[in-house]
DNA sequence: TGTACATCAGTGAACGCGCGTTCACTGATGTAC
DNA sequence: TGTACATCAGTGAACGCGCGTTCACTGATGTAC
């Protein structure tokens, strides 16, 4: 990819920004399954034809949408950790992180839910989505790596992982450089299910009069995460 | 609600029925957000306008849906966990109320979507649901007062609770008809967030490619529950 | 027990809506000589 | 530098679809006397 240097060039890279960002306002205020090419098109004040001319099919569109967020989500979640100077801190960064995803979430509940909610039927997320989506567990194998080789031992007790279990968990080692004991990267697991169970719970209403203080639960929730996962 | 007597009551309730089981064979075929009052009268040879005689609008339909579905959910894991006969083998308990509800999950992987995944938009669920979706939740935490009851402790070392955060579950100690100690609760809703989450990630693609082998790993997960728990 | 009226279930047509996508087209921009 | 042709962006109309909901109606069931 150079840079665009006609004219036509230049007002395509434009115009497909502009289409991508309608289409992420109108996401957020309708929703994954409402998202329109019309409605985009529309917003846009161009024919809704002329949408054809930038992506093939709404579901193309979608697939823009879908990196688009988890790159901005997880942007935001390297960000967090890299903004911790004393990177020894592996518990103040496993915070910031944490607090990242559920900020980012609760600023943008339709996208979040776009992420992680219930998939769009009829859509299948092509492969170019998969970078993009693992950048955020990506930087929690990453800490968990840092307090390994710092050899920080969990609060709880190492439990054996059976052959079956590690056998299973072969496809995530091979998405890291760095080779990770098989108890942690359980409990790694554990905490990302956790976090992102929290999340949904939360936003999708299953919290709804129990739980009084969002903020305050999911905050002694990560303080606990960081104990399980053997950060301090 | 006396048994209907009349031929009318009976075939209205009779009525009922099926376009409630033949909306949640539609659910289960195309999705909560597809699901669509026409397509439902139409597979039951009906006019489309003959089901407003029955449920006023579609949102009416669905929310009879979302407590059916909870109701079965529900239902399954309540029986998962009497059917154990020993009931002082709270792990058991654990292992088989877990399993109950992946396996309910997996088995009616749409149904599971209506249920924890994106809300349906412009569609909020009315009161009616609350009783039928806490019934999933009231069985792990009667779990964890049994555990309290026979002085088990958690795995994890006991930690303080804030005040905040004591004070954000006054909502769900006000469900419950026991008292269990704020470490136990916090470690409670964690569990259900870690298995919810977990579900969902599995579930919704999230672990595709990562995890190779689902059942192994959910079985080794809700085996660390149990200790963290502290069911042992 | 029989009749008159009220209630209700179900019909079929219609309203009005928005959607994704295609297509033949016009006019502007880019390129090769 | 100027001209001839090719490429591309954008238009507007159209296709075909399915949806939720309303409405005036027919005919069957239930009820009161």
């Amino acid at each position: 990819m150079t840079a665009p240097r006609t004219a036509r060039q230049i007002a395509r890279a434009e115009l497909t920004r502009a289409i991508v960002n309608r289409a992420r306002e109108q996401l957020a205020e309708v929703g994954p399954a409402a998202l329109s090419v019309r409605a985009v098109s529309r917003d846009l004040g161009m024919a809704s034809s002329a949408v054809y001319r930038y992506f093939p099919s709404r579901d193309a569109l979608l697939t823009a949408l879908l990196i688009a967020c988890y790159d901005e989500l997880g942007a935001a979640v390297e960000k967090a950790d890299l903004n911790v100077t004393d990177r020894a801190d592996l518990v103040l960064r496993w915070k910031r992180i944490c607090h990242a995803i559920r900020d980012w979430a609760v600023a943008a509940p339709h996208e979040y839910a776009l992420l992680y909610g219930s998939p769009v039927p009829g859509y299948a997320a092509p492969q170019d989505t998969v970078a993009a989506a693992g950048r955020v567990p990506q930087v929690m194998l990453a800490l968990a790596h840092d307090a390994q080789q710092a050899g920080l031992e969990p609060d709880v007790a190492a439990m054996p992982v059976p052959r079956r279990e590690h056998r299973a968990l072969a496809g995530i080692r091979d998405l890291t450089d760095f080779t990770l004991d098989d108890d942690r990267l359980v409990r790694s697991l554990m905490a990302w299910s956790n976090l992102f169970g929290h999340i949904s719970l939360e936003l999708f209403g299953h919290m709804h009069r129990g739980v009084l203080d969002y903020d305050a639960h999911f905050a002694h929730v990560v303080d606990r995460l960081a104990g399980d996962l053997g950060l301090a």
